[in-house]
DNA sequence: CTGTTGGCGTTCGGCCGACAA
DNA sequence: TTGTCGGCCGAACGCCAACAG
């Protein structure tokens, strides 16, 4: 397991060591703010333990502040790094004094190469009830902000982040994983990343030779020929993909770092999860633990530790009162954490008012899926997170829909679970109830797309896609683009499926992201073997199906409202284009999704200060702590 | 995950359960015995404590009492079960109300088709300080021993199992795992496991379906070909071994049940831990959360669970007092845990008087190693454990010489840690300290080999290697065969190698075991890609290498006379065969111990409920509550 | 500019008996 | 009796340019 010591490193120091921070970073993807050592968090236990049964619990505060000790990145590597599985919901405190973030920490991933950050905390006790949580959220956090130097999060905006290298991130083809052939690089990327070739050669070729983040050496024979030229990794490439079980739809990242130096990462589609880590999660067994851990830490002041894995991240779906009587003092509203894909969410009938009032209205399902449906995502023209989800004509905002999206697949899973039956598209689908899940982005906060030029850039992309923008902009991207293009059927686990597919082919001036433009099969993930990969050798896709309509969803919601679009430049780019195979992708990709074990890349929950602190105030404002 | 409920089937119910659960302790190997439940066990805090640095503790008492409330016999499909990685020592409460054995319970390892159990356990409480420790290890217990069927441990011995099916287990040898060719069936097993062939066919095939511990099931050809005609797996065989990830010296076990359905199962040579793994195991941090665990299931009777892999054992290699000042009123010694083949071991140094005044004495390493060096293990002609482990001539028997043996493997870990350098086999070779280990076997006071005729037995299976025995004694072998034979090196971890080989191919009379009569080369394994496979394609092989003197060990003893033995039927057996390629596997392997990840199959400390009683009496015998 | 495909030479997988331990 | 090898054949790998979107 390699580790990365961040802390060595406030910000960059060596040069090896900065540039493996800087594939971490790459690798994680988008908006992994990580806290910094000796910043405070709040860990929220009532909010995990709203995510599965309850049992008997250590006596544990509502809210507990930790102190940040420790901060690893570190990279799996086959094995789950032995900490505890279990999901733990943490705001930090900004400079400001205010939650301004919020991270849903698991158990990192098996698959190798994987990226996490280990956290080392100390609780630091629970918030007195004497204490306004507007207050404590807002302001008034000074005294548990006294020590360190309270850098809150680790930021990846770029402000303080070294001069970039050259880097580039390429969502792998069908062609780029087959046993046919090797790898086809990007001409800009390879002209950028890696040393220069003769081209007066007939068949100017190299040998390139990158390290992961483990550090490992891998060599690839870099050529330029065909006809047109094109650039090509061959020999050595195939190994790679092998050894790091790549598969069609992940992504690799070749980073040419200020020394020269070639580096490798991997980012892949989808996060294969079995039932067996979901159950552990969600056990009693593990919150007890994790319970018994804050409980001790506060006692003694011991460390414990959580890992965040970029790509285990879910949604905070809900906010509502779990167990009056086990937490009799507390006004706090549990925190229902929605995963990505997966099945084990309590709570699902639960109804958020919070969100319900917020997305409401009663829409239908036809023409959610239809092939002229027009749907983006990411595109965030409104920087103004306050203003309601829906504008004057009923649509969604795209980060409705997106929340929206994600019921649906809550929906599916269900679905499949209880009787199995895939239901093919029909125009008059009937009905159905929501309890609208928000995601809210800082990213709208910031105001990234907040302007017409972003809808400009997206569009020219389409025709250029390597447009200059700023490196952690376009990291940030990419993460979203490879989790939520690419969606990859696991054998065993049929069902159809539905995802939101966002295109936005933006780029940094030295920092690619590139995706195929059109994907027409999907091969089989080669990850551990497991009972599905020999019980089921054969998958099924299923395109043009919907959803499912669930009773127990409340609030009704309209998907052609859903997947309408107020980001007008990028309307305009789908009419230009939505003939073309590019878009009929986006549709495929939109109706796949596998049950269990395709899940979205969402690299972390953003959330709103302002939301959180306008919409969870009153809820918080009489909290008290455990008796 | 496969789960075998254990509880359901309080001995045999079911045919297909109880197939299963034949199969998972055949998987498991010898000696597995694990609690049933309803019984009561004992957890010893501090023992685990001992194994690595300790912080702030929560307050535990020195011993709990713990009530088996479930036990699942599980297999794990490539991710770790999720539980706690803590080691835990266990001492069961026979019927008799007496301390009988020991286990120690650690995180279940990655592998696919690792068999482990999982307990789920409830504290009691701990042990009050007016019960003497000796009435409470030896009577006196009936008031932690109300409820439940007290059968203790399940019992692998074969008085209460049913009627055992055919099966055998065949050690893989190159050819079996090569891409080149199939799986050469022993002409015996085949008859017995498989349908019969038409032999008066010119070459007679057909297709055997066998299902594995996941219910998954595989399709091979069976053939009756060659010049002499040999049985043989050929089509759907390589399919099995890379799915399964086997490799040489991996076993594979095929089991045919009363039903007639053929079941298929391995155990693999080797588990390829990491060190971040073992660094888990003994952190702080775990134990934290093991011990908050506890606590908590004390205050309010919550389940916490344990995993016990069979494969993950240690010695008992030490009592001592290690923190008189934290556990003030205790007179309770700490157990060293001395684990098979890992680093993480603290008080290396430690000196434990008990073992050290049974092992004693100084005598020299010379012809430790020689090719004429006699030495054998699991050949147990004695029966009294009370006697002294060195006979009249000083001469160590076989179970002092395992133990001394684990203890050069932990000199050779820290060696090689230390300054790397691999000494190379010389006749005068200096002295050396140990603080000598112990193992306790029940096998030896149940007398299994206690008995003229095992040695002949054993002495005939040179030449025929199928004598009948019984099903479970032979199982057992085979456990201890497949470990302890074979060592597999992993590329990047260079050391030499030092490790007892045992050979004794019994075989029951329906149950083979079956291991290649000689080994010439060792594949690499084809785990999960790490670092270690592209960092140092290459692996060394060290023979003839002995171990190096460490000073921190005290007492020295005599390798010669620890690979003396004092079993004459087995010592007659090997001056027969002693020029035979078969001992020369035997010293080759000796000589063969990958310094991380070669780890010497011991499933299970026995404890001998007369050496705890005699020589821990006195150290439990003012024993105290925690305040 | 690059994803996919056909062509084609090479490697590897896998079934066979020969041979020998 | 069975572990390993050479022989042999077909499948897959992998490098190439052609072609097309």
């Amino acid at each position: 397991m390699g580790i990365v010591d961040l802390n060595a490193a406030d910000g960059d120091t060596a040069a090896a060591g900065a540039v493996c921070a800087e594939l971490w970073h790459a690798c994680a993807g988008a908006g992994v703010a990580l806290p910094r050592r000796g910043s405070a968090v709040v860990y929220l236990p009532q909010a995990h333990l709203a995510a599965g049964g309850s049992g008997d619990l250590p006596p544990v505060p509502a809210h507990v502040v930790c102190r940040v000790v420790d901060v690893q990145l570190c990279v799996s590597v086959g094995l789950l790094p032995a900490v505890q599985p279990l999901l733990l919901v943490i705001f930090a405190f900004s400079s400001a004094g205010i939650l301004t973030r919020c991270g849903v920490f698991v158990q990192a991933d098996v698959a190798t190469d994987e990226v996490y950050a280990r956290l080392a905390l100390v609780a630091e006790g629970g918030l007195s009830a004497a204490s306004n949580v507007c207050q404590m959220f807002g302001k008034g956090t000074n005294e548990i902000k006294t020590q360190g130097n309270n850098h809150e999060m680790e930021d990846t905006d770029g402000e303080n982040k070294p001069q970039t290298p050259h880097m580039f991130c390429k969502t792998l083809t069908a062609s780029d994983t087959s046993t046919h052939g090797g790898f086809s690089v990007p001409r800009r990327a390879a002209e950028d990343c890696f040393p220069p070739l003769d081209y007066e050669q007939l068949r100017p070729s190299q040998e390139l030779i990158a390290k992961d983040l483990h550090g490992m050496a891998w060599s690839f024979r870099h050529i330029y020929r065909g006809q047109p030229r094109r650039h090509l990794l061959t020999t050595g490439w195939s190994s790679f993909i092998n050894k790091k079980k790549l598969a069609l739809g992940d992504a690799v990242l070749f980073l040419r770092g200020n020394d020269g130096e070639l580096r490798l990462g991997v980012r892949r589609a989808v996060q294969l999860k079995n039932e067996a880590l979901l159950q552990a999660v969600s056990s009693t067994d593990s919150k007890l633990r994790m319970l018994s851990a804050v409980r001790s830490s506060l006692d003694d002041r011991s460390i414990f530790h959580v890992c965040f894995n970029p790509r285990s991240s879910g949604l905070i779906s809900d906010v509502s009162e779990v167990d009056p009587i086990r937490w009799p003092g507390s006004k706090w509203r549990c925190l229902v954490i929605q995963w990505d894909g997966h099945t084990n969410c309590n709570h699902k009938n639960r109804v958020s008012p919070w969100e319900i009032e917020r997305i409401g209205g009663t829409v239908s399902v036809t023409h959610c899926l239809s092939s002229s449906s027009k749907r983006t995502k990411l595109c965030f023209p409104e920087s103004d997170l306050d203003t309601s989800c829906i504008d004057g004509n009923g649509h969604l905002d795209s980060m409705a829909t997106e929340s929206f999206n994600r019921v649906l697949q809550g929906q599916e899973l269900m679905r499949s679970r209880t009787n199995g039956v895939s239901c093919p598209h029909s125009p008059d689908i009937p009905k159905f109830q929501t309890s609208g899940r928000r995601r809210f982005s800082a990213e709208m906060r910031n105001g990234l797309f907040n302007d017409a030029e972003a809808g400009l850039r997206h569009r020219n992309s389409t025709e250029s896609p390597y447009q200059p923008l700023g490196f952690s902009e376009s990291v940030r991207f990419s993460e979203v683009l490879q989790g939520q293009e690419i969606s990859r059927v696991v054998p065993l686990y049929h069902g159809n499926t539905s995802d939101a597919c966002t295109h936005n082919d933006r780029v940094g001036s030295s920092a690619y992201v590139h995706r195929p433009a059109a994907t027409r099969g999907y091969s089989l993930p080669q990850f551990t073997p497991s009972a599905a990969d020999v019980c089921s050798p054969s998958s099924v896709f299923m395109f043009n199906q919907t959803m499912v309509p669930q009773p127990e969803f409340e609030g009704t919601i309209n998907l052609k409202y859903a997947y309408g679009s107020r980001c007008a430049p990028l309307e305009q780019m789908q009419r230009k284009t939505e003939d073309r195979p590019f878009f009929q992708h986006q549709m495929s990709c939109q109706t796949e999704r596998n049950q269990f074990d395709v899940a979205v890349s969402l690299p972390q929950m953003w959330v709103s200060l302002d939301q959180l602190a306008g919409k969870l105030g009153e809820a918080l404002a009489g909290f008290s702590d455990f008796p």
